[in-house]
DNA sequence: TGTACATCAGTGAACGCGCGTTCACTGATGTAC
DNA sequence: TGTACATCAGTGAACGCGCGTTCACTGATGTAC
């Protein structure tokens, strides 16, 4: 981008004084790409911009919302990316792995930032909405398509329920292949279509097929619902 | 436990000067917990024992293994959880649920502790041996149960998938609820038997049943390569 | 056209704090003779 | 039985560092008159 990364940036000419926020959150960015790195400070994201500690005051209250703001960035990306994955035509299950593959990519190959993302509880987070938490939009395309897999509406609590337990396999799928590099993990794209078949199958309501264990022998496991 | 545990504590008899490191670690234990709680520091933990901060160094060479020291600590505790809950006779499928319910059970109630078990790689096991990894007992066991419920041997690769998805769920179930809190997450018993259900049904060979979609329109997708 | 003032986009020194780490030290308890 | 020494289980002061945060300041650019 610049010549001059490392140096002494120069100030912004006027009226474009929020350049520097833009700055502040790739820098940001950048320091929490490693997921080993250290927790990020307000100095060393200065630094990496080249400016005064005291200036990264003037667009962030504290780190917490300068973390925030990066997540938010990352989040959009992948909301995009997934965009660009997912053929609109096609069958919906091939919609679907085709989204899930790239939920899955973007996460692996952006582990410092995936974990920023689904770090733990971000005090910021503490009220906001389901509807506005960041990432809603990706999961809503996830229920949209699980809905017309289902052949149901996608208000319908099995499309939901299907769609949150795609969500959950992919997200442990990608902390785990984060956090436990050295396990002999299956090829991802084989894995992805497998386990997404295998719970989109179990939508299909085949629970009588699936479950060769004695019926009746769990009673609180009669829950296919909206069967 | 004492009765004056956050006074200063009196100095150990002699012969009995791992009853510190003992003490270290549930310490730095209790820190944890808290999965919002700052970076753990050596002086903290100095402090919350109720001893000088040089006198970690007796037993621990920096904070890093003294971390390591706790995850192995939990890791215990939930295979034991585990042999506990899980009955050992009963048709594999039953044994299945009930210890995936015991791990999240565990996970969502110790979420700290959790977070801290599969956090980012830990330095100390990058040159650890799969087999040696704190944990392995656990995903043994699963193998084990799911190669009988499957009519395999435990060496079967099939089995070894099946239980590496069934724990990638579990994973994701767990990390989920402890940072999507306000998510509408469904009753936890039944959506563990519901998700293991469907990912049992799929390594029973359904992948005909289940694949609605003109099969060979995927060719990467034709991967049931142990059927 | 000049000039006083306002605004913008930051800077730089200074503070107090908690941290990891070092170093020599302490004081009770055991052991050799 | 006494006594010198060794060992164990820690302590306490001190260090230099990076951190968040404060405060008054700077210097270029626009604007009113």
């Amino acid at each position: 981008m610049e010549t001059a990364e490392t140096q002494k940036r120069q100030r912004n000419p006027r009226g474009q004084g929020g350049q520097l926020r833009d700055d502040i959150i790739e820098a940001a960015s950048k320091l929490l790409a490693d997921p080993a790195a250290p927790p990020l400070t307000l100095r060393a994201v200065a630094r990496e911009v080249g400016v005064a500690a005291t200036s990264v005051y003037l667009h962030f209250a504290d780190i917490q919302s300068l973390v925030l703001a990066v997540s938010e960035r990352r989040f959009s990306e992948l909301v995009k990316l997934q965009d660009e994955f997912v053929v609109t035509d096609g069958p919906p299950r091939d919609r679907i792995v085709a989204g899930c593959r790239a939920y899955c990519e973007f996460g692996i190959e952006n582990p410092g930032h995936y974990q920023v993302m689904f770090s733990q509880p971000l005090r910021a987070l503490e009220y906001v909405p389901v509807e506005q938490m960041p990432g809603y939009a990706v999961f809503t395309e996830l229920i949209e398509s699980v809905a017309e897999y289902m052949e149901r509406l996608p208000s319908d609590p099995a499309a939901f329920e299907t769609a949150t337990m795609i969500w959950q396999w992919l997200h442990g799928t990608v902390s785990l292949r984060i956090s436990r590099q050295r396990f002999p993990w299956p090829a991802l794209d084989l894995q992805v279509a497998d386990a997404v078949d295998r719970i989109l199958a179990g939508a299909k309501g085949l629970s009588l097929v699936r479950c060769p264990v004695a019926p009746g022998s769990f009673p609180g496991d009669a829950h296919h619902r909206t069967f």
